[in-house]
DNA sequence: TATGAATGAGACTTCATTCAT
DNA sequence: GATGAATGAAGTCTCATTCAT
């Protein structure tokens, strides 16, 4: 009898462990060896699971599109009532997630650096992730207009790309309580 | 003299050429062939003007720091009066540099991918940078409050990360519009 | 003991399968997996029969001196009487057996490329096998001369070598009919 | 100024001294590192002449269709009456290159091999090259018949094939000593 | 100053082999 | 016995960098 491995709940487990590293480091700048030695395994395990580096990457941006905001639904707490509260709960939120966003979204522009990857249907389905959020975004806050949903998360990317260079300059708790009054008073 | 002039000047073309190619496939996938191939120029050459390829980078990101806004402040159409104009015309410029600013920004978040090239004082020099840039929205959009200015600029960033995948998704007039109109109610 | 007689027979079969992976793509460039998955095995029950790849090998070149004279011995057909008949018997022969003799010269040929393989007995059991062909030859077309067997199955070899490339340039019975008219002439 | 350099004479240089070494080895057994070692270059500079182990291969067998039989025609001596002189002759020069042609032959077994490297075009090469053989045969021995010229330079291909193995076992002289009574037989 | 041939460390990837199941 | 997951040395190939011209 052979090894017995869950293929494919372990190939997740080395997906995670890789994402923080391709995060960090940036597709061309990280090595396989890096990979494997920083995730416990040896390069011929890592190609064991993964065709190429290419693949891994690929991978690790396809499982980024689908989980980023199945977390987020479920950790906003529930039962606020105005917009002012809804938007510090993200606010909240963000914070705590501030890191794993950043990451995200360093993954996320890394790959679009990468031409020759942009696969059609890979681009699809972030696409489709960016409507995900829209969508969420439009529920928690109860928006009915879309571009305000829009402004809301562009506001949120740009926040954690500024600060990933100087996150003492800008602050997020400070911008939701601008956004939330903006939102209030332009809404009422 | 005159040569040390031909020299930095000649060196500032080489530099302007790499942008975009360090902006469209990041750090760690250039090669200093391609680098030389691209631009016109032999390794040798290539390296008679920057002592590694690392050194190049901190230049180009060294460069950005300095001379992005110079422009913006030059552009911009001057004689505006309501902030709704402003607005317009703070979007309108954005449009039309839109896949500059792009590139600015993939370019600078690769760098921050880079903890062992993240050299204190260039990343002093990115600060100064956004505040420059706070400060210039602060004085076209005639604003007192800096968080309000912060606002505009992470909108703004956020805007350009989200349509690098989706340009068709969220389109920078709409957004500038409702940030008009938000930025007039809330100001009244 | 009946237990060693199927491991005996089944390592057999499996030498048996591997004979043409290694004629068609020479003992360097096959790998153990493309044997285990040719020949539908795991590379743990590969292992299981033969020591290491090399072993492998060898144990096909051992057969390969044992085996290949046997067969030609049993089918070519008997009754004949002038040495003309005998001749174009052999070619029919080699005809049909074309393809399995220029795998064994394939596989020889190999073989003898790889000096550090090169165990004095196997070269030793090569050479015997050699002059049993020889002696075959003799005693299929009764012949006292040594050096006409020779020159027979030197023949036979360069014919199979030659037409691995060029298998229309040159006919095996053109060639035999020549070599009976010959040797018809020659030793009157 | 760059390096002055002919590289093409200097390809050439290396592609020689890559001959044995593809000869004793074999395609898939020789590895890029050992190349270059043996070559006295780095495998850097081998990959700055060949883009690939497979073509600096290609480019050996190709150099080996052109170049085989040159120097034959030019090393036999000239000015023999007789048949049987002329194979003497014959037998001689093969006795001199011996080891020349028992490499040639193995690479080219070897290439056939890999059907995967098998481009019609080298093919079709090789199987020019066999006729030049075979033309050049006729032409020295004065023969008319082509299928003679095909039974002269198989018998020759099967000697360096056999005596790869069992050089002590059948001799070239022996055999052009029989070659020769059987074609003075044959063709009076 | 400019070139690009040369280098060899190191990248990606494969392979013979081992070993837990 | 049989399997195939795991290993890490080694293979092919690339790359930043140097240096003769």
């Amino acid at each position: 009898m052979p090894k017995i491995v869950d293929r494919y709940r372990y190939r997740q487990e080395l997906l995670e462990k890789c994402f923080n590293l391709f995060a960090n480091k940036g597709y061309g700048s990280l090595t396989m060896r890096q990979i494997a030695t920083e995730i416990g395994v040896s390069t011929g395990t890592l190609y064991h699971y993964f065709s190429s580096k290419e693949e891994l990457f690929i991978q690790l941006i396809e499982d980024i599109t689908e989980q980023d905001l199945l977390r987020a639904a479920h950790e906003i707490e529930d039962g606020l009532d105005t917009i002012e509260e809804k938007v510090f709960a993200l606010g909240k939120f963000i914070i705590k997630n501030e890191q794993l966003f950043r990451r995200q979204n360093l993954l996320l522009f890394n790959f679009c650096q990468h031409t020759e990857l942009t696969q059609k249907p890979l681009i699809e389905a972030i696409k489709r992730s960016f409507l995900r959020y829209q969508r969420e975004i439009m529920t928690f806050l109860d928006l009915e207009d879309k571009a305000i949903a829009d402004c809301v998360s562009c506001l949120i990317d740009g926040l954690i790309y500024q600060r990933a260079f100087a996150p003492e300059t800008v602050a997020i708790d400070k911008q939701m309580e601008l956004l939330a009054s903006m939102l209030s008073v332009y809404l009422k």
